[in-house]
DNA sequence: AGATCGTGGTGACAGATGTCATGCGGGAGG
DNA sequence: CCTCCCGCATGACATCTGTCACCACGATCT
């Protein structure tokens, strides 16, 4: 099925060839930090006559830049980038460009994100280890109007229930993910280091951990960090 | 800000490095878990006109069959695979199939994984946030016998010295790395409670850590886990 | 033969961590 | 109004963790 010829670059001129459902071709932004995927996306995006990636990011914060900048109908964006993750930039392209289908691709299909990403704006949620061929997909459903998300998954979302940490037992769970000892998360968040303990206590047995090491595996694992 | 230039393609009058060994084009296996990636790094080399993607493996522990069943020139593998490494499937490749060129290719540009592959017989190391243009490059170029590595790479895995842990204290770091307890690293590894306390301190030493959620955390991010 | 190193172990000790009871003040909701 | 929950804190307690000294065996190297 790779007998397709057009080697043209993605970001080059667009000779308009066959018609998406509008008329034109869909125009499709792509951001996802790692270059040779990115292009990989975007060269295998290329194959479809209906689709033209017409811009690419490499960081979340030049998404909405890129955006604007190309009148774009779909933006698919990674979730783990530099600069802003893929969720807050769809939150930021709802608040500009609400006309615009975000859809939202990533590496970790884990149910919060899943939940995080629905409630920026997203009207898809691919993982990537899915078919390739589910990602042109997606692009021509979302601009159909359709939702997608893959059943599974949000199966596991809505069983999972929604993230049972505090602002603060979150906070502080994300800082002692590298090791910090308390003293040092109690100086870095102001906190007496009672405090610190007591509030990784109660997120321990919130994620029914048996220490800091394995909640914070836990909620990384869930998508609640 | 991926200033790519040199977009030079195999039409031109370059190298004679338009064909494989026997002048058909370059037969490549392609490994790597996450099918949209693979899928999407398949369309990008299909564009390739010298180069063919031959046979894709989502598994570690399958790279070797599909290696043998079609006649494979060079072999482009992830190393974050399940059932097997890049760099275990690596070293499988080598001493079954030595006249076979591997590429690694890595989400994370960690010295030591440069290191391992080297000695597991890769003759390419490429991090997937270099420029797209550089996979079909280092094709071409570790089939006329060249080595690819990112020279910084290099240096930085040179710098950084060897492992310095030993296999019991990296077998030990590894389990401890989701958060057991002493008690249950004890039982695991049929060791007493106070030995794991000795290995974990030697290690967290030696990594100059202040724990061992820290020492975990330096040593995977060296890629001596 | 002696030195070195990896592996495995013990005992002791200080400090870090996890748990619990308890207290206070403020905001949300019945 | 009163209760519940969250943020923040303290003190006390038991356990876990990290360090250190020291021992023993086998393999390797000089």
């Amino acid at each position: 099925m790779t007998g397709t010829q057009s080697p043209a670059e993605a970001t080059g001129p667009g000779p308009d060839h066959s018609t998406g459902p509008g008329g034109h071709p869909i125009r499709v932004l792509l951001a996802e930090d790692q270059s040779m995927v990115r292009e990989a996306l975007a060269a295998l995006l290329g194959l479809e006559p209906d689709i033209e990636v017409v811009a690419q990011a490499a960081r979340g914060d030049e998404v909405l830049a890129a955006a604007r900048a190309h009148d774009v109908d779909v933006a698919l964006l990674d979730i783990e980038m530099p600069g802003r993750t893929g969720i807050e930039a769809a939150a930021e392209l709802r608040a500009a460009l609400p006309e615009l289908k975000v859809v939202v691709l990533t590496t970790f299909g884990r149910p919060g994100y899943l939940r995080s990403a629905m409630e920026a704006g997203a009207v898809a949620f691919l993982v990537k280890d899915a078919p390739a061929a589910q990602l042109a997909d997606a692009v021509r459903r979302v601009l159909a109007g359709e939702r997608v998300i893959d059943p599974t998954l949000a199966a596991a979302a809505l069983a999972e229930g929604a993230n049972p940490l505090t602002d603060r037992e979150r906070e502080i769970l994300r800082a002692a993910a590298d090791g910090a000892t308390n003293a040092e998360l109690a100086a870095a968040l102001h906190l007496s280091q009672g405090t610190v303990r007591n509030y990784l206590s109660t997120a321990i047995q919130k994620l029914a951990a048996r220490n800091r090491a394995e909640a914070v595996g836990i909620a990384r694992e869930k998508g609640w960090l």
